[in-house]
DNA sequence: CCTATACTGAACCACATGGTTCAGCATTAT
DNA sequence: ATAATGCTGAACCATGTGGTTCAGTATAGG
């Protein structure tokens, strides 16, 4: 077994790369529900269903309790709070990036006036 | 081929599930940098490289320009405006369900029930 | 007790992922 | 002209993914 461990965010940005995962979360955001319940929505098998579920809560974005023969899933403790931080920096950096350049462009029109009035005299 | 569509989200958040990647794009962000330059930062093969380069493409993250025979590789045009969004509206379900405050639920159904019909016809 | 319901687990499938090696090919440097 | 550099593509490998079916087990209801 190689076994890498898993980061934090690589397991909820995976949670996250699938649409019915997605809708599921969204899904419990309004309401509790049972395996059955969601995989009716998403339509698909039960089977199919947990699987999602359980990628979900090894991301710690759900959890579930299971009572007679119902398992309900709620959301997880855990938000999304951390990968908000990591997105809302690596956005920083990108704008920055692209703000640099657009500084660089300034900065060349500013040489390009300057020079030509230089000229003009 | 099944060739399921991918949809955005599916593969900017597939994108950012690996350390690897999130490294590049934090790289990317400082300076642009050849495969040669990433691969040898992050220990692989250019192959290897190569390819996680070809994934952040793919998603939009990075853009990728061959001059002579070296490929440079830049952040994207598309930043992570979007997946940012989608975060943040979930976070923003989260807290309403978690600090019970089920009547911001109940807004938010309401508004995306209206902006749905809206959008249905 | 009997049946329907709800889930669970194993096995299977096709395809994706994250890596590698090896054999090129084009470009640059000597 | 030769050699080194930088990339590329194909093939391979182990493991993961997103689904399925089928055969159970446990619980609830009549």
């Amino acid at each position: 077994m190689v076994q890498h461990y898993q980061g934090q965010f690589d397991s909820s940005f995976g949670a996250l790369s699938d649409a019915t995962r997605r809708g599921v979360l969204e899904q419990l955001a309004r309401e509790d529900a049972s395996i059955t319940a969601l995989a009716a929505r998403f339509q698909m098998t039960l089977t199919g269903m947990k699987k999602h579920v359980g990628v979900l809560e090894q991301a710690g974005l759900v959890t579930t309790e299971k009572v007679g023969r119902v398992r309900t899933c709620k959301l997880g403790v855990r938000g999304l709070d951390e990968e908000a931080a990591w997105i809302e920096r690596y956005r920083q950096l990108w704008s920055a990036r692209f703000d640099g350049l657009d500084a660089v462009v300034e900065e060349l029109k500013r040489k390009e006036r300057k020079a030509r009035s230089t000229n003009e005299k």
